[in-house]
DNA sequence: AATGAATGAGAATTCATTCAT
DNA sequence: AATGAATGAATTCTCATTCAT
C-alpha cells in the first residue's frame, strides 16, 4: 500500500548525479540533481538520507556496473592473456565511452567523503580479476609484488589509455591495442 | 595594490594550503588556510584575490617544485634508461615522502577550477622529460604513440608504485625498482 | 472525510504525542509521534488535519484528564478547607505521577500555537473550582482579587510543590501538605 | 586594527531576540532575529555561534538583568519582611513591564534547549535572595523545606501576580500588594 | 480509512569576499 | 599592508502536508 519507492526514480538520481558532479564536481549541489532527475529537492533525500550516502552509493553502483561488464565477459577457457585482454577491452571502451562515469569514479575515488567500508566495498567487486592476474606475473619483474599492485598497475594504464583515446578516438582501437601491449610487457616480462 | 610585500607570507599560505587541503579536499575554507598560515582571513585575499587564483597557483607551485627536483638530476651523458630510471627515483622519493603534496597535486589535477590556462603551464615544464622519453620508445610497443602518452604512462605507474611505497614502506626500494622495471618494459619492449 | 474510525488510534495518537512532546519539545516531528503510536505518517493527519490541532486538542485532552481526576474528588459535604485540600491532594499526585503531560502542559500553556479559544476553554473546565476557593478566600488577603487569582495561585503553588516532590519523591507526602499549608496560609490568612 | 567586535550589535541582536521569540516563540528563524536587529544574516553567527548560544547567552542575560535589578534594591538594614517586599516589588514591577523579557524568560525555562550549565549558573545569580528567603522562613509552615522552595515559591506566587497585573494594570499597586501579603502569609505564618 | 512516498517552503549554517579600522 | 568583522548568497537537510495506491 502506498507508493512503493521507485527503483527507477532511484536510477534517475543516480544518473543525474552522474551527470551532474561529472560537470561542477563532487561539490554540485543537490537540489541542482534533483532538478536534473526531475524529481524534488526533498524526494532525493528519501532515497539517499545523506548527500555523503549519495556519493557512497553512485561509487558502489559505477564499480559494481564495471564489474558486472567485465566479469561475464573472461573467456574462461582461454589462456591467461586472453582472458586479461578481454578485461581490457571492455574496461577501456566502458571508460573512453562513459566519460561521465569514469571522471565522476575518478573523482569520489579522492575524495574524502568515501568511507572505508565503500572503499572496500568496492575494491572486493574485483578479486576475480585480481587472481586472474596474480597468475600472469609470475615470471614477470613484480613476481615480487602483491597482486593488487598488479591490478593498480592494469588500472592506471588503462586510465592512461582512456585520456588518450578521448583526446583522439579515432585512434581508439590502436591506443586500445597499444596500451595492453604495454601493459603485458610490463607486468609479464622478466 | 602594489605587489604584495613578503614572499615569505605567500609561501607559508601555499604550505597551509597544501596542508589543510590534504586534510580536508579542496572545499577546505579559506579561513582554515588562513589560520594554519598564521595570518589574518582577509591578508590570504591580498595575495591570491580569488581562491581559484590560489589553487592555480598552488598547482603551478607544486609542478614546479617537482620540475625543479627532476631536471638538475638527468645524468645527460648517461643512456637514456639511466636518466629516466633517474628521474623515476626522484619523483618516487618525493611522492612516497610528500605525501600531502602528492595528494593534493591529484586532486588539483581533478578538479574542475583548474583553468587550461594551468593546465597546459603545468605540462609544459616537463617538455624536457617528455623528449628524453620520445627517444626511449622509438623500438617499443609505444612507437607510434605521442610521447605524452609515454609520460603519462610514467606518470600513471610511478603513482601506482608511490601508493604501494606508502602502504609498505620498509619496501620501498624494491618496489620502487620493481616499478621502474615494469614501466620500462611496458614502453621498451618490442 | 467522515469522522475518524478509531478512537482507540486517536487515543494512541495523543498519548504518543504527550510521550514525544516530552521528550523533544513542541517542535517533535509528526513523524516520530506517528511512529510512537503505531499508525502511519499521514493517518496522523486523518486524526488531526493540522499539527496545530493536534496541539489544542491535546491541551484540551490533558486539561480534561485533570477535570474528571479531580471533580469527582470533592467531598461536598465536608468544609471548603477540606474540599480544597481534596482537591489539591489529587492535583499534585497527579502531576508528581505523571511527569509528562505534566511538562507538556506547561509547554502548552505557553506556547504561540494555542488558540485563544483553547485557552478559554481549558479555563472554562475548573469553573466549579473557581468556585469553591472563591469561598474560602473572602477573609483572606486575597479578598478582593478576582477568583481566576486565587486559583491561579493554587495552580502556581502546586506546581511548585511537584517540582520538589519530583527531585525527591521520599518525602512527597510531607512536601505536599507543607504546600497545601503555604497555600492555605497564603489565601485565608486575613 | 580591524573592526572591534560591537558590544552595540551584540546588544542588539538579544534585543531583537527578545522581541522576536516574545512575539513567535523560540522557533522564530535566526534570519528575523538578524532583520530586526538590523544585521546580516551571517552577523548574527559571529556573535552567537549557534542558535542555541543565542538562547543559552540570552537567558544568562535576561536573569543577570533581573538579579542586578534586585541586588541593590535589598535594604539591608530594614528587617527580612522589607528586604523582601522590596525585592519582590522590584521583581514585580519589572516582570509587569518588560512582557516580551518575561515571556521569553518563561518560554526559555521550560526549553530543552537550555544546558544544563546555563539553568546552573542561572540559579547561582540568586543565591544572595535564596539566603535572605531562608531566615524569614525559619518559623513558617516551610520550615523544613529546602530554602530554594520558598524561593520558587516567591517565583510563582510573583509570576501570578504579574500575570494579574498585566490583565488589568490599573490595579497593579493593589495587586502587586496583595500578592506578597499572600506571599508573605504563605511562608511565615505556623 | 490507511499507508508512506512526494513535495517544496523554510531553517540554520557556512564561506568567499569586501571593507572599515 | 594587515586585520578580522560584516555581508548575503548558497547549501544541506527537515518537516508539515498532500496524494497516489
Amino acid at each position: 500500500m502506498a507508493r512503493p519507492r521507485s527503483e527507477d526514480k532511484r536510477q534517475a538520481i543516480l544518473a543525474a548525479a552522474t551527470q551532474v558532479f561529472a560537470e561542477a564536481g563532487l561539490n554540485a549541489p543537490t537540489a541542482r540533481i534533483a532538478r536534473a532527475a526531475g524529481v524534488a529537492e526533498g524526494t532525493l533525500f528519501t532515497y539517499f538520507p545523506t548527500k555523503d550516502d549519495l556519493l557512497n552509493q553512485l561509487y558502489l553502483e559505477l564499480k559494481g556496473e564495471l564489474r558486472a561488464l567485465m566479469i561475464p565477459a573472461y573467456p574462461t577457457q582461454a589462456g591467461v592473456r586472453e582472458q586479461a585482454h578481454h578485461a581490457w577491452r571492455v574496461y577501456v571502451r566502458w571508460g573512453s565511452t562513459q566519460l561521465d562515469k569514469r571522471r565522476v569514479l575518478a573523482q569520489l575515488g579522492l575524495s574524502e567523503r568515501l568511507s572505508e567500508a565503500t572503499r572496500a566495498a568496492g575494491m572486493q567487486a574485483f578479486c576475480d580479476l585480481n587472481a586472474l592476474l596474480a597468475e600472469s606475473v609470475q615470471h614477470g619483474v613484480l613476481g615480487d609484488q602483491p597482486p593488487a599492485f598488479v591490478a593498480a598497475v592494469m588500472g592506471a594504464l588503462a586510465e592512461t589509455t582512456m585520456d588518450f583515446i578521448v583526446r583522439d578516438p579515432t585512434q581508439a582501437e590502436r591506443t586500445s591495442e597499444a596500451g595492453f601491449e604495454a601493459f603485458w610487457n610490463a607486468i609479464s616480462k622478466p
